[in-house]
DNA sequence: CCATTAACCTATAGACTTAGTAGGGTAAAT
DNA sequence: ATTTACCCTACTAAGTCTATAGGTTAATGG
């Protein structure tokens, strides 16, 4: 299940996407378009900013806007960012990989071998997905 | 991320599957060749016996036992007994469906939208595996 | 018929995560 | 100087996960 932190980001980064120009929004006004509370978006946005998504400007006038062209921001980045790892099981993660505890041979584990299956399907889906994209279907 | 519960599920019942005949096999026996803990996983078999994947057994050579051809008993039996919906988001659950409170129109959610491909990718994944795929891979 | 075995059932608890809330501090425009 | 809005810390209520404990019921073997 996604995380409503990662459900309002998504939101967020596609209303900003949708502005055409790089004007400055404010939290304040994001939280009304999309009904999110706004002390929570405000955590949501802190985040992508020090992950280099998104720029902030202070004072009147003020907000959060892209860094980058929305083409160039992918799924995949903000998937694992918000909500961490994208395969179902630790052990077929790329980026968050563990060892199980309970599994003496993961090549030999049918949960390991159909949950590499999930993943790289999803991964594919999210490697072909940018901004861009979620911001007019 | 998927839960200890339908991982140990899922191994519970790869183990069933991989005996040819149907002779009923103890908690204990699969909890020591699985690795799981014995209590946690007699709840899990329960939950599978009372939905109609396993049989059981009471007293001296008791045990659970599939109840129909693994081939027969598809992944996606198997992840909304034990995990739930498969969808990342309510709102695009085929068995689990609920409204975001937060989304005045799906259609034009971008959320909803790829959730929707990656469900039915996945979906299609679990719909084409059978334990019996799973046994012998 | 009685002892043994193993499934069945209920309750509970510790650890962890989620989804916020509260309350202020700091920096930058005008 | 004052407004505006970003920035930060801490906390918490509720829920879920992963078990554990202890007793009950039913089948089998002698």
């Amino acid at each position: 299940m996604l995380s409503k932190k990662t459900k309002y980001g998504i939101k967020a980064l596609v209303h900003l996407a949708k502005k055409e120009d790089r004007v400055p929004v404010q939290i304040s006004s994001i939280s009304k378009a999309e009904n999110i509370s706004q002390k929570f978006l405000e955590s949501i946005l802190l985040t992508l900013k020090k992950n280099g998504i998104l720029g902030s400007k202070k004072g009147k006038g003020g907000g959060y806007y892209l860094l980058k062209d929305p083409k160039e921001i992918p799924m995949t980045s903000i998937m694992r960012l918000l909500e961490g790892p994208i395969a179902m099981v630790p052990c077929v993660s790329l980026n968050f990989y563990e060892k199980c505890d309970d599994c003496p041979d993961e090549n030999a584990c049918a949960v390991h071998n159909i949950m590499i299956k999930v993943r790289d399907n999803t991964l594919e889906i999210f490697r072909n997905t940018s901004l861009a994209d979620l911001s007019h279907p």
